[in-house]
DNA sequence: ATCCTCCCCTAC
DNA sequence: TAAGGTAGGGGAGGAT
């Protein structure tokens, strides 16, 4: 039945053949489009939050200000030094200083709030601006924007980073800090405004790209040139096709909190008021064009346009099936695309869930410093109450996201894909529940999707939105418990420990509650035991709802469960236990534990037998620290030459590379994958798909950890030189870091660049001759797997080819071999050219300085030589330059050990033993510790005493705490850490102030005072804001929620608001708000004031409050500084 | 036994 | 046309 086949388990076989040998798609124009020259690679690296179009523009507000500021910014400066050495929340301020150095300026509206911003930076060493400073600010932070927006900031920033808040978030929970360049905001790292680069050009406008492009102003990128169309033409086509264009879709999605305002009534009528709300929004923005046209309705063309998006300019030519003989011209391979890499990385949808997965899973645990003495919840949970595990998955995530604005698709099989072509191999890549119902599956082509159900509606993908989703899906996981485990962007478990009268359902329902009203997406929650029964309980509960397996039904729920519903049995497993007669869970349990590991291994053995009795040992939240960083590319892969091959193979290490400095972390261990194509493979089924393959892979091991470019390209050429593989029958290559290690900021400064030169300008002159020794050895080595068996075939030529590349390409960056360095120089280093030398001969340099050293005080010449010679031979294959010795596979360990055997090693690590190493004071440390947390028992560290504990953590790599910061909470619904304590500083701050000490401080609470008095106040407006402030999860500004009330607001008739009470309340309520923040951000208050504004000219409730307020703003900003602000027309 | 590496399998 | 990535778990089998 599943006609995912050609996917995973087996590429082998392929259920829907019909290759696609006509590719008489329909009328596909295609548009040409400008490559956007993004150096980030893999976009959802670094690329977070986005606050879509509400952010404004502030800065020209502060005209009347002057000098003021120097002083104020000075004022400011005190203040914040005063607060981050008094502060440390959490007491033992522990926490490390990873933004030392770092001044953020927080620019418009972002998630989270500036305000926690401001925690954070003040929490880890950082500074906070309040006021923008060529001279003090380091950083800008910012979301997306629209791009007049960018424009102004562009000159704004004066050539500072721009960064995306998540570079903190991420920084924080990486315990270190980031490198930014992934997080520049994207319409600043490039000229592109958009890496929309897929779909529509912009350049070319029509009036439908018109309608595109304003699109992307505003909410940054978002692919839309192609629009959800029936595949049944006529009937409800144009239907359909009008009431989904996606500029409408987006629009909305940028307003995104509002729940009741999508009245089915009519097609028109949803997107024209969520048009409007858009304009009204607009002109803060101030981006008046983008915004009109984005009010013309999209007549857009049917169907067939619904594939015109299109990835690069050049391959409008010709798209002749396949490879034939010669200038093979394929449509969107590596052959056309010299940005192949890079482009892919933006579309691919398992690029971005597997990189979302990753950061949600490495984001949030760490928000508290340490470890509280009373969050030792293994006892509390013993004492007080039972553990309960909650699985929350979204429901049909990516389809219920791109419909949120289009009710009337609700119960219509709707499905995102790239492609809606009937005949397509495009994969679903979700579904919802009325497309389920026929049959349709995420992995499908949608070919097949379309024959089971010609209805079938299919979106394009909206990849900003579900990442804008999935923050606020975490951001109410967190809030509401916090050991929260992400699985992955729409799926995480959380744990909580339920006291005796309580309800984990009310915890579910509430959750569930609050994310749809944040989202307009439903999840469904599993309650259970443990984390096997939830997940299990989850299928039961979709969609949209929730279902508890208490232990007493567990039983019953897995006896007649098919066994494939287990996670953790997939295709094979499925049809290895089916060969067994065993389908469900019951029939498992027939089976011995002891047959099951004879036929499936020990560790699958015993969860098979366990899975199928409910029981699931798995710990919440005990994740360890990543083990390995990747890029792989397996699609589109085809190269006619070796020089093709190698510039992807460079591109893939550009991308690898950014990817480790983006973590942090360097790796050692470093593996090449290539998929070959079988030898009587017929075409993949799958539109450039890589089809039935051989995989092989090579790896090395190299003794110091390295995350270096020119290091990585060196080390992938050379592994790809062990395959002897003719480059025709490539269709995937991979590269994998692991042995990861915590990036030593002592070494990736920049002198690194001298040393470079050093080594170019030195002593290349030698090294030509001992290259040659290199391709004369040349043959396999390392640690190969099949690689001398493999197809031996004919490609003579272009092994040749590879060899001389790497020779030639090498000559620069390769340093001399060992044996040509003069000891005498190198000891005679400065300590930090030495350093940076042996990290580039992989350690090496050091084994030989200490040999020679150890062997006599000045060894002759000769004997220098001899030993050098061995030194090289023996380590030959462990290093990425040397020859690789043929026949004797000899592992680093191995050497080290040997080392150690002649006494003069004290480590263990094949880096070894290196006291005259400069700046590796952290070597020992390292290794008396474990080497990574995955090594402790977390228990038994949680009952160690406090004090002793965070010796034991001091001593680990930051990058590797995080699995034991997680807490358990005792009763649902706490907040979590990082509200309070960003609140905490934010009281702290405020109270200075005596007025905000009165008793009825609005702003006093988490939430705010004022929220729960508006919750119960008769003026819908008020309830309305409090509605608003609760669905906004973590942000607590007021600009944030006035923004988003701004839609509701239209709803409402303006005329029944004014009461005189409602507008005093309104008034007290930013009254205390300027006085709690005229000093601390003055730009948040002027925001609050332009959105008032613009609430007054459409309504009268308002107009009053603004009118009493703004007399009132400006005797205050007069008080602290001396001007007026200027609160300029919309 | 315990450690490697080279895979395969699984999940999203 | 179409974007089949990513990372961890674990088994087989070889080297210690
Ligand atoms: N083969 C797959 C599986 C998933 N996804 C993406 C799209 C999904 O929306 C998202 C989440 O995966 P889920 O397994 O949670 O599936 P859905 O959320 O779509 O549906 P469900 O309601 O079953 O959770 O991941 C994908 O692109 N390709
Ligand atoms: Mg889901
Ligand atoms: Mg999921």
């Amino acid at each position: 039945m599943s006609f995912d086949s050609s996917r995973s388990a087996n590429s082998k076989r392929s259920f829907s053949n019909s290759a696609s040998s006509n590719p008489s798609n329909d009328s596909t124009r295609t548009k040409k489009k400008r490559n956007t020259n993004q150096k980030t690679l893999g976009v959802a690296w670094g690329s977070n939050s986005r606050s879509s179009s509400r952010s404004s523009s502030r800065k020209s507000a502060f005209s009347g200000f002057g000098s003021y500021m120097v002083e104020k910014n000075r004022k400011l400066h005190n203040q914040f030094d005063n607060e981050a050495s008094a502060s440390s929340f959490g007491g033992s301020s522990s926490a490390k200083p990873i933004f030392s150095g770092v001044s953020i300026f927080v620019d418009g509206f972002t998630i989270p709030s500036s305000q926690e911003l401001r925690g954070y930076m003040l929490t880890y060493g950082g500074r906070f601006e309040n006021y923008f400073s060529r001279h003090h600010v380091t950083h800008i932070v910012c979301s997306n924007l629209s791009n007049s927006k960018v424009k102004n900031l562009r000159a704004f920033s004066a050539g500072l980073p721009v960064v995306k808040p998540s570079w903190i978030l991420d920084s924080v929970a990486a315990g270190r800090l980031l490198s930014w360049v992934l997080y520049q905001l994207d319409q600043l790292a490039s000229n592109q405004p958009k890496l929309s680069a897929f779909f529509t050009p912009k350049s070319s406008k029509r009036a439908g790209d018109d309608f595109t492009d304003a699109l992307c102003g505003v909410e940054g990128d978002i692919e839309n040139s192609s629009r959800a169309v029936s595949q049944s033409e006529e009937t409800h086509l144009t239907k359909v096709d009008n009431m989904v264009g996606f500029g409408k879709q987006t629009s909305i999605e940028s307003d995104d909190i509002l729940p009741e305002n999508i009245n089915a009534t009519t097609f028109e009528e949803p997107s024209s008021a969520d048009n409007c709300c858009e304009v009204e929004l607009e002109p803060v923005i101030k981006d008046e064009r983008d915004m009109h046209s984005e009010l013309e309705p999209s007549h857009q063309g049917p169907a067939t346009s619904a594939s015109s998006h299109c990835l690069d300019d050049q391959n409008s030519k010709g798209c002749s099936s396949y490879t034939a003989p010669g200038p093979s011209k394929q449509c969107h391979s590596t052959l056309v695309d010299p940005n192949f890499v890079e482009n892919y990385f933006k579309i691919s949808r398992l690029h971005f869930i597997g990189t979302w997965r990753n950061r949600y899973r490495k984001r949030f645990p760490i928000l508290s410093t340490g470890f509280n003495p009373e969050s030792s919840d293994v006892n509390a949970s013993v004492i007080s109450g039972r553990k309960v595990i909650i699985h929350v998955d979204m429901d049909c995530f990516f389809v219920a996201v791109v419909i949120r604005n289009y009710p009337e698709l609700l119960d219509k099989p709707v499905a995102v894909c790239h492609s809606n072509n009937s005949r397509g191999t495009a994969e679903i890549s979700s579904a919802n529940y009325p497309a389920r119902s026929y049959g349709i599956r995420a992995g499908m082509f949608v070919r097949d999707a379309k024959a089971l159900c010609p209805d079938l509606v299919i979106f394009p993908y909206n990849f900003e939105a579900y990442e804008e989703v999935a923050d606020q899906f975490y951001g109410i996981l967190h809030r509401k418990c916090n050991k929260v485990q992400a699985v992955s962007c729409d799926e995480a478990f959380l744990e909580v420990t339920v006291a005796e009268g309580e309800d984990p359902e009310l915890l579910a329902s509430s959750i569930r509650k609050e994310i749809f009203e944040a989202t307009r997406c439903t999840a469904s929650v599993g309650i259970a035991g443990n984390m096997l029964m939830a997940r299990i309980a989850t299928k039961t509960a979709k969609p949209n709802g929730q279902y508890y397996i208490t232990p007493e039904m567990v039983d019953d729920h897995l006896c007649q469960l098919l066994i494939s519903e287990l996670p953790g049995i997939g295709y094979v497993l499925r049809e290895k236990l089916k060969k067994q007669n065993v389908h469900t869970c019951g029939e498992l349990r027939n089976i011995s534990k002891d047959s099951l590991q004879k036929d499936f291994g020990m560790k699958t053995g015993e969860m098979l037998w366990n899975y199928s009795r409910g029981i699931d040992n798995r710990l919440v939240g005990v994740i360890q620290e990543s083990k390995s960083i990747g890029a792989e590319v397996n699609w589109g892969v085809r190269f006619n030459d070796m020089k093709e091959c190698e510039s992807f193979l460079i591109n893939l290490c550009k991308e690898v590379a950014l990817r480790l400095h983006g973590s942090g972390v360097q790796g050692r261990t470093f593996t090449l994958k290539i998929k070959k194509r079988k030898k009587d493979a017929e075409e993949p089924a799958k539109y450039m798909g890589c089809g039935d393959c051989e995989n092989m892979s090579h790896s090395v091991k190299i003794p110091l950890a390295t995350d270096c470019v020119d290091e990585i390209q060196r080390i992938a050429k050379r592994l790809f030189g062990l395959f002897r593989i003719d480059v025709k029958d490539i269709r995937g290559v991979g590269l994998q870091v692991s042995r990861l290690e915590a990036a030593d900021a002592s070494k990736q400064g920049t002198e690194k660049n001298f040393l470079k030169s050093w080594l170019a300008s030195g002593s290349t002159s030698t090294r030509q001759k001992s290259s040659h020794s290199v391709h004369a050895n040349q043959n396999l080595g390392v640690t190969s797997g099949q690689a001398p068996r493999d197809s031996d075939g004919p490609s003579v030529q272009m092994d040749g080819s590879m060899i001389n590349d790497q020779t030639s390409s090498g000559q620069t960056s390769i340093p001399p071999p060992l044996c040509h360095l003069d000891v005498e120089v190198i000891k005679n280093l400065p300590p930090e050219v030495f350093s940076e030398l042996n990290e580039i001969y992989g350690g090496k340099l050091v084994d030989f300085l200490v040999k020679g050293i150890g062997k006599s005080e000045s060894p002759s010449p000769l004997e220098n030589l001899f030993l050098e010679q061995q030194e090289a031979m023996n380590k030959e294959q462990e290093l990425p330059f040397p020859e690789l010795n043929p026949q004797s596979k000899i592992p680093i360990e191995n050497k080290a050990r040997k080392h150690k055997a002649k006494g003069i090693a004290a480590s263990d690590s094949g880096a070894g033993a290196h006291d005259k190493v400069p700046n590796n004071s952290s070597f020992e440390k390292d290794d008396l510790m474990p080497s990574s947390l995955s090594q402790v028992d977390a228990s038994v560290l949680r009952q160690l005493p406090e004090d002793l504990k965070s010796d034991i953590l001091e001593q680990l790599p930051e990058h590797r705490c995080q699995a034991f910061c997680s807490k358990t909470v005792l009763t649902p619904l706490k907040e979590g850490h990082l509200e309070s304590s960003v609140n905490t500083s934010e009281h702290r701050a405020s109270s200075s102030d005596p007025v905000l000490n009165r008793n009825d401080s609005l702003w006093v609470g988490n939430p705010p005072c004022w929220v729960h008095k508006f919750k119960v106040s008769n003026c819908l407006i008020l309830k309305k804001l409090a509605q608003v402030y609760e669905k906004s999860g973590v942000n607590n500004s007021l600009s944030f929620v006035l923004s988003q009330s701004m839609s509701e607001f239209r709803q409402l008739d303006p005329a029944l608001e004014s009461s005189d009470e409602t507008i005093n309340v309104m008034f007290e309520l930013l009254k205390q708000y300027i006085i709690a923040m005229i000093e601390k951000d003055i730009e948040e208050v002027y925001i609050c004031f332009r959105l008032l504004r613009r609430f007054a000219a459409k309504s009268q409730f308002f107009l009053h409050v603004y009118d009493i307020a703004l007399p009132y703003l400006q005797a205050a900003v007069d008080d602290y500084y001396g001007g007026s602000l200027l609160i300029p027309a919309s």
